[in-house]
RNA sequence: GGGCCCGUAGCCUAGCCAGGACAAGGCGCCGGCCUUCGGAGCCGGAGAUCCCGGGUUCAAAUCCCGGCGGGCCCGCCA
């Protein structure tokens, strides 16, 4: 089944850059001390000035290992090793020794490699494949998605798409948190509403974000104004005068959340206004973990409305899941239970604070910490498992569910995508789990935490129902992207224009949420997000329908692409194109890269890249007008391989490449 | 009080983990290129104390220590 070749054929450059490591190895072990292959590898990079060549071995870290000097070693090999397979020339300045490519060689790999592989080309398959759970967005079910959830939620997709295409067996999750107070305070808005005040023509999760901030923001009110009689009881002027000031503010909320829905509002407040929501509020909780009956229908018909509109909204992203998890299913169903079992067994049950806890602290060492890839100087304390009132609290659930992700999917490796506020947590969770034994689990499980999103000059708050909601960013970016499409579009019928339009669209906010590195923040700009120049999705697509366009008109006028009769010296008639066939080659490699090392930003790095230098080279080198038909099929040939490279990194961002724009 | 992340031209970002040869792109700014394959493009130019100060090293944007600025976390919340 695998040939001989398969590994040159999967991934040119780095087949080369074996080679030669290959032979430089050969030389040091015949004349010096014997050096790792990997480490020699790992040596090996790319100089920052092209005079110096395509590839370059610094050799100063090597001349202590061989005890020679690498002034001197530098000379030697570039003297004595005569012939590596692809490399034309080898020269060395003082220490570095640097290999000058082969480009016809290169170019016939190369090209060789994208004919076998056709669209398949770059996806570079893992030795052995793992089983993978990427669990992300999981957002609650209280109040529409916003600008964060789609970082988190472009992060994961794209983390999925990667990860499938590097040949892993990736199952997507989504955990619903159910059980929280939040979630209650949500349940107990909607049971005092009579049926008829259900949602009819508003998106329904925009519905329960305003039922979730009218209820949250009236039991405020009303439990502010309890306290406040306290206080003029008490003459305590001081606390009056603080607690004044905090219902002003909630008033002023209280104002803005009336006017988007009154008739919502205005009964809710009537309501709830004799009624001691506080007590009603603990009791729900208690019949929701409980699992009540009568509550359980309740609370999953309401939870279905928000995940009802959470769907809606991500498909526009082309984001969708496998699976869907209640953390109520987790509690229910007692895999809780016997996790709370199993840590009063462990010998790091303790008792912290009066409730029962995993001593933590205990488990504090460098050796371990690395293992679990915690930060070593992370400060850990003591997990509570369980509330003096016998309710459990959020990681134990979330300890009872990683188990449960591991199991439902037989998996290797366990990707959870949350925010970097919860890094704490997250290692808590992982030391909790090696506590209790679970070591495979806690060495396999991953937090791949990303920063905040930020809007200029607001500051969001789901319990006041402020923020900017995903749709109302994807509406916005439809609009721009019509005006911008309408004004440059070829294309003539209404269909293809929307396709175009919402391919744009998706397009441009996926490539902002996913083009800066995942810990550092983002403030978001409309100008940049949607900016049709380059370094920006519409670019790419762009430079995609543009090299599409020369196919189609090549195709029309000469038939299929010549494959058998391609000048491969001509490569070196022009630099661009040398250019070119170096990105191509490399492609593979920059694509198994971004997977394994979870860096999507990579392959966006890449694909500008690659998108200039195609743009830079159709400017000055003709592709159908060259009357010489074997540099003709040399030019056609690297246009395909580049078309199929931008489609192929467009995909796994989660982009759509269309053919005509 | 302790901890984590970030700090690269007016603005946004890459490079930092595994230190190497004049710090790489984009936006914006200035000047050019439409009778040739799609100008959402191309070519050229100006613009940087790599937050500051020490240290390690033949070599530091990159590693270590100490500051400064911004964000976040230290709950019987989720």
């Amino acid at each position: 089944m695998v040939s001989e070749n398969s590994k040159e054929i999967l991934d040119p450059y780095g087949h080369i850059i074996n080679t030669i490591v290959e032979k430089i190895h050969e030389y040091l072990e015949k004349n010096y001390n014997v050096v790792g292959k990997e480490f020699l590898r790992s040596l090996v990079e790319e100089p920052s000035v092209e005079a110096y060549g395509d590839l370059s071995l610094p050799l100063f870290r090597l001349a202590r290992p061989l005890k020679a000097n690498p002034v001197k070693l530098a000379e030697e090999i570039a003297n004595r090793i005569d012939s590596i397979p692809y490399v034309k020339d080898i020269k060395n300045v003082s220490g570095y020794v640097n290999f000058f490519l082969d480009y016809p060689g290169l170019t016939k790999l190369t090209l060789d490699s994208v004919r076998s592989l056709g669209e398949k080309y770059g996806y570079l398959p893992v030795d052995k494949p793992l089983r993978i759970v990427v669990e992300h967005t999981s957002a609650n079910p209280i109040h529409p998605l916003h600008i964060g959830h789609a970082r988190n939620a472009v992060l994961g997709d794209t983390l999925y798409r990667l990860l499938s295409k590097r040949g892993h067996i990736v199952q997507r999750r989504f955990y619903v948190n159910d059980l929280g107070r939040q979630v209650a305070i949500m349940l107990y808005g909607y049971l005092n509403l009579p049926e008829t005040m259900r949602p009819i023509d508003v998106k329904p999760d925009h519905w329960i974000g305003i039922l979730y901030a009218i209820t949250h923001t009236l039991i405020e009110i009303y439990e502010l104004k309890k306290k406040i009689s306290e206080a003029i009881n008490r003459g305590d002027n001081e606390l009056y005068r603080e607690l004044i000031r905090e219902l002003d503010r909630l008033v002023a909320s209280a104002n803005e959340l009336r006017e988007k829905n009154r008739e919502l509002f205005d009964y809710l407040a009537n309501k709830l206004k004799e009624k001691d929501n506080e007590k009603e509020i603990q009791d729900l909780m208690k019949k929701m973990e409980a699992g009540d009956q009568e509550v359980k229908e309740k609370l999953r018909e309401v939870v279905e409305i928000c995940l009802q509109g959470f769907k809606e909204t991500l498909r526009e992203l082309e984001i969708d899941f496998d699976k869907w998890d209640y953390e109520s299913h987790i509690v229910w169903s007692s895999l809780v239970k016997k996790i709370l079992e199993e840590a009063r067994k462990s010998p790091y049950f303790t008792i912290h604070k009066g409730a029962p806890a995993l001593d933590l602290p205990r488990l504090a060492s460098k050796e371990l910490y690395r293992r679990l890839g915690i930060t070593l100087s992370l400060e850990i304390p003591p997990l509570i498992l369980q509330r003096s009132d016998g309710t459990t609290l959020y990681t134990t659930k979330d300890l009872a569910y990683t188990l449960y992700k591991f199991r439902d999917f037989q998996a290797d490796k366990v990707i959870n995508v949350i925010g970097a506020e919860q890094k704490l947590p997250q290692a808590q969770l992982k030391l909790a789990l090696y506590a209790l034994g679970y070591k495979r689990e806690a060495e396999n499980l991953i937090h791949y935490s990303y920063e905040m999103v930020n809007i200029p000059g607001m500051k969001m708050s789901g319990r006041l129902g402020k923020y900017i909601t995903l749709d109302e960013i994807i509406e916005e970016a439809k609009l721009r992207a019509e005006k911008e499409v309408l004004k440059r579009t070829t294309l003539e019928t209404e269909e293809e224009k929307k396709q175009v339009i919402e391919a744009v669209a998706v397009g441009a906010i996926r490539y902002t949420l996913v083009s800066t590195a995942a810990n550092k923040p983002i403030t978001f700009n409309w100008e940049q997000a949607l900016s049709f120049e380059t370094n920006a999705a519409p670019y790419i697509q762009y430079t995609h329908a543009r090299a599409s366009s020369i196919l189609r008109k090549y195709e029309e006028k000469y038939g299929s692409i010549q494959w058998d009769n391609i000048d491969y010296n001509a490569i070196l008639e022009n630099k661009k194109r040398a250019k070119l066939i170096k990105l191509i080659a490399k492609y593979p490699s920059i694509q198994a890269k971004a997977a394994d090392d979870l860096k999507p930003e990579i392959l966006v790095d890449y694909i500008n890249k690659l998108a200039d230098t195609f743009n830079s080279w159709y400017q000055e080198d003709p592709v159908i007008h060259e009357p010489n038909p074997g540099k003709r099929n040399l030019k056609t040939t690297i246009t395909y391989a580049v078309k199929i490279v931008l489609a192929n990194t467009l995909e796994t961002l989660g982009i759509k490449a269309p053919p005509r724009m």
